[in-house]
DNA sequence: ACCCCTGATGTTAAATTATAACACAATCAT
DNA sequence: ATGATTGTGTTATAATTTAACATCAGGGGT
């Protein structure tokens, strides 16, 4: 019974919402009347909210409200979840990672639930989500906070940065081709990145395959400033191909 | 339409919760139909979310959520609330405020709905929540989170404020004595609150009565320091009779 | 071993709530 | 003016939850 309930939580976590009769075809040996119980429960623990016909996860509703400005969470959560999970292969202890803000680095820091790490971040979202992990040293860099991705910015973020050092930065794209790199829609947030990617030992970009061949106005990276990118394997084979020849790793 | 859609906003964000029954009752001329789908503009304004027989607060949600480590959020609430509705009446627009980190704070903060204001912060929560007034400009000071009080400290969080000028620091503490003044348990956090205050040109001062003759290990303001004090109607009379004295005023 | 208790589960009927479909009035731009 | 749009109310229908009861398994205590 633990375990069930153990198992219908995590469910709600990772899709975020459920409906009743999705819980029946997963669990075909319990009757929706205990199922029902178990959402009550998972209520009660403040897990999730019950909602007419199922449930939702509280931890999706804090993350919906914070970044209604685009409705870019519930998007391609399949694929984010995915890469996240492939990039915590990435992360050894003790480290200095800096987190980028972003959906798809949201869900990665989810998964850093006890490693001992010491986090820098550019999105406040993420730094709350950070600092649960009882193992972690987080800091943000502050400045001013962008309305669009809900990340630090500016001059005074800019100077955080030169004071520390990172062994791996975890950064999001919002759009890339071969031509323009890595690009994002706001100039100070890509000052940022930029900064952050001339201090960091190693670079990995995690973007789901949507963003492919979309370009926005500020590049932060080309193909050859960063050592690795993780996508999920709807990415074309042609551009692994292309990166790879760079000596860039590419991981589906 | 737009004000009764407002005004089940505020009710809900007051309550954390409502029923549809209790929305028929307050609101005696509109159909339940017409509630209904006004809480189904709330849930796609990111709002509420709705619930078997009416809607729960996103907000509230959030914070049990985040707080479920320290069981500060719904103590005092009719308290703090009252508190903050009363520190709403000290600011005016388009003056540079400071909001400290905690509970009472961020009840102000949910009330700042469209205010314009430069508000700066040392905490992500109060910035995230800011950040939905589209008149705001919000900055974080930034630097090493604390578990504890989920606020910014540090070297280069006092480096942000030393480049910002405040016009009223809205401040939270944590204990009270006339002897000791207003403390807090951490000393990083006393910090940064040393320095918001040197440098506001008006410091506000919200705490509600459950924290008096409590004394915490750091001082970061004596009586002198402020210029107003809010709490609420339990506050006792001969301190405030006490503080009349220095000058300062209390508002409960 | 026995019995009684407890807690988890299943079953059903009743109550509650949500939805969909339609009708109506007010507003607004063309 | 008119057609479209929007907000609203009304009803019937559908869906979901609740409550109450029955069952079953395990767990002490005598």
């Amino acid at each position: 019974m633990q375990e069930r309930i153990a198992q219908i939580k995590q469910y709600i976590q990772e899709k975020g919402e459920v409906k009743l009769t999705e819980l029946e075809a997963l669990l075909p040996g319990v009757s929706s009347m205990t199922l029902r119980r178990d959402l009550q429960k998972l209520e009660e623990m403040g897990v999730a909210v019950r909602t007419k016909g199922g449930a939702k996860s509280i931890s999706h509703l804090s993350r919906i409200k914070e970044e209604l400005y685009a409705t870019r969470t519930l998007e391609n959560m399949a694929e984010k979840t995915a890469i996240a999970k492939k990039a915590l292969g990435c992360i050894e202890e003790d480290r200095s990672i800096f987190l980028d803000s972003g959906t798809t680095v949201m869900c990665l820091a989810q998964f850093l639930d006890s490693q001992k790490l010491f986090i820098t971040t550019s999105s406040p979202n993420i730094a709350l989500e950070c600092i649960k992990n009882p193992n972690a040293t987080v800091n943000a860099i502050g400045g001013s906070l962008s309305r669009e991705n809900l990340s630090f910015s500016g001059i005074t973020a800019l100077n955080f940065l030169d004071n520390i050092n990172i062994d791996i930065a975890f950064m999001a794209a919002s759009g890339f081709s071969m031509k323009n790199g890595f690009t994002g829609g706001d100039f100070n947030e890509c000052e940022i990145k930029k900064r952050v990617i001339e201090k960091a030992s190693k670079v990995i970009v995690l973007m789901d395959s949507s963003k492919l061949g979309k370009n926005l106005p500020f590049t932060f990276a080309k193909p050859g400033d960063i050592d690795t990118l993780i996508s999920d394997d709807r990415f074309p084979k042609d551009i692994i191909r292309q990166l790879g020849r760079g000596g860039k790793r590419t991981v589906l």
